[in-house]
DNA sequence: CAGATTTCTTGATATTAATCAATGTTCTCC
DNA sequence: GGAGAACATTGATTAATATCAAGAAATCTG
């Protein structure tokens, strides 16, 4: 195994106050293993074998019913994901697929369940990292039950609009689809309400996006910490 | 403090596992508090300052934003609510009413996060806990992007009549402008989501449904144990 | 119990979002 | 560079949901 990501992933929340037994017990039986886009890396159903870290690339979250599909949450480096499902010894609540080639560090759960025994400062961070998670997905359901589908992507390119510096412009990492879905929307609405975005100084150019009067958008979004706010 | 209640509270799958010592530690600063109906426990954006504790009557949990409400889940002895916030010393992201006369018991915050420096039991309590409560949230989540609203009533209804004896009945434990809420729509859309039902075998009397027949109902529903199931 | 208040239902209409269909655009890869 | 595929946009239409308004039913209260 390739251990010059060993370092990044030990930097992560969840794993910084564990003692350096307990992370090389947890690493002992994980590894690295590459990806190419558009994989299915485990389906809603399935039981939890691996506790997955994002290393390089990107991973879409989708939950599946009624013969649709949508997307609840893309993960960047480095996160971790479907933690709860590993933590409860149960099936996967959500299905997930790489966007890009992407490289994921795969724990065995049974080792995440083996050093929560053991090491109690993991055990608190785990605690830290679920309570962040939940906070987010309360976030992600009180976006989609209390704002309409303009306003949703107002908010998020907002907040990505900080992230990526808050210079006027935004750069999507997703594709159109793929935003459409985490935001709750079709594709075609999604065209539909950047159209509507117009008026407030939005301007598309296929995955570049200029705000040219963020103040306007501020005031059509009317975001909320308690919402749009990163946990942190 | 009345004592009576607290084998019940000590039989909460969070506190079970903690040490005798630990367990009095934490109920040492907790007092039990009757409420009247309607009252506003907390309300988002404050700082956590208690784990609450329904342990008599019923507590909604609501989202705020936008000029509107609504209700993110009803809590019903014996559970626990806002658990996250308190573990991240950060601000409620829900705020909770009494549905009707209620007693709750209160932690201080500062308690909970002390007991979980010391008790290891109880922090593996409290992963699984979180790690259930995700689960519970990204299951709202995936019913609301993915369902219909008379999809969202009829699952709710299959679960509720399975919850209250699989009878041909079920009884409404709350009023039908918060039932609205909770699935995410208006009173007048589930009024209307009841009438169509009325062709799946469901008659409406009040607070009293009667489920006909409920395997026509489940035909409508298409129920999916990775959105409708209890965490266990 | 009567009156007042709240909740629920129903109808009419408006708004929002999804679907279907066609076309334009971008990307891929030989 | 060009053919093909995937992705994105636009328009027309339908479907789902919200809003507004009114009335009916249930409940609270003195």
């Amino acid at each position: 195994m390739r251990t010059e990501d060993l370092p990044t992933v030990r930097a992560l929340d969840l794993f910084a106050a564990m003692s350096d037994e307990s992370f090389a017990d947890l690493m002992q039986g994980a590894f690295f293993q590459r990806f190419p886009p558009q994989v299915m890396l485990i389906e809603e159903g399935d039981t939890a074998d691996f506790l997955y870290v994002v290393v390089e690339g990107m991973v879409e979250m989708i939950a599946q019913g009624n013969e649709r599909e949508t997307t609840i949450a893309v993960m960047e480096p480095v996160s971790t994901f479907i933690l709860a499902a590993v933590l409860r010894d149960a099936v996967y609540l959500m299905s997930a697929r790489t966007l890009e080639r992407s490289r994921l560090l795969m724990i065995p759960a049974e080792s995440i369940r083996e050093a929560m025994e053991r090491d109690p400062a993991f055990t608190r961070a785990m605690v830290r990292e679920l309570a962040g998670a939940f906070r987010g997905v309360i976030k992600s359901l009180k976006s989609q039950k209390l704002r309409s589908a303009v306003e949703r992507l107002a908010n998020w390119l907002l907040v990505a609009h900080d992230d990526q510096g808050a210079n006027g412009t935004v750069t999507l990492g997703i594709d159109k689809r793929t935003l459409a879905a985490l935001l709750g929307m079709t594709p075609e609405n999604l065209s539909r309400a950047f159209g509507t975005l117009r008026g407030y100084g939005i301007e598309v150019a296929g995955r570049e996006i200029v705000l040219s009067r963020p103040d306007d958008l501020r005031g059509l979004a009317k975001s909320n910490p308690l919402i749009d706010d990163r946990e942190t």
